[in-house]
DNA sequence: ATTTCATATGAAACTATATTCATATGACTT
DNA sequence: AAGTCATATGAATATAGTTTCATATGAAAT
């Protein structure tokens, strides 16, 4: 394993709209044109966040009609978002910045 | 939970040096200085490093008399690297960008 | 209390990443 | 093959993150 393949694979999520689409594909899978909607979030931006998703294979998708119907990968994604929620459980005071300083 | 706290945390470790020291923390506990001088970066460079580390609680420090000595929190992280590791095996072929692309 | 060594901090300069908008492609339909 | 709808792409600009360097702090020793 190359010595940057971690630091690849967090910079893609390191944005909050493209972990706001992997929440969002939580549920179901989506078009673009759904994500976009749903997000109120412009259609290029959407395209470019999934394609960046899709080089890392953190989403999927599949041709249908016109339509590309975008998945999330869950068998890794799913695991690192709940190691996470456990970490800021367990070492994150409601005040740190990391929890979210201005709430 | 917030909405930005996967993004806040991922940010962490979408950098090459803070991925580096995690790794070398991996080991065994290190002063910053040994730190500096085994991956032959700047003192402050690392400092900066350790600060957004620590903000995150993804690595902790016990003083020392001068020095400060940090560790990694191999509970949340290592569990998260193992997971990246399998997803590139399963993912990705060896010649996509995200596994490294050059070589 | 002054010096020394280890580490932290701030701010300017530099670099990388994201956003935007105009346009291109690609899949269907007529 | 022309038109339409859905999505992708490229490139300029805007924004965010990193590096650097000078200096501050803090712990121990003299």
């Amino acid at each position: 394993m190359l010595k940057s393949t971690y630091h690849v694979f967090f910079s893609n999520l390191a944005n909050p709209l493209r972990v706001e689409i992997v929440s969002q594909l939580k549920e179901k899978p989506r078009s673009v044109g759904e994500i976009s909607r749903e997000l109120k979030v412009e259609q290029s931006k959407v395209s470019h966040a999934l394609a960046s998703l899709k080089s890392c294979n953190i989403v999927d998708f599949k041709q249908k009609g016109k339509q590309r119907i975008y998945s999330l990968n869950k068998k890794t994604i799913l695991p690192i978002l709940k190691l996470i929620d456990k970490h800021s459980k367990t070492y994150c005071s409601g005040n740190c910045k990391f929890c979210g300083g201005g709430k």
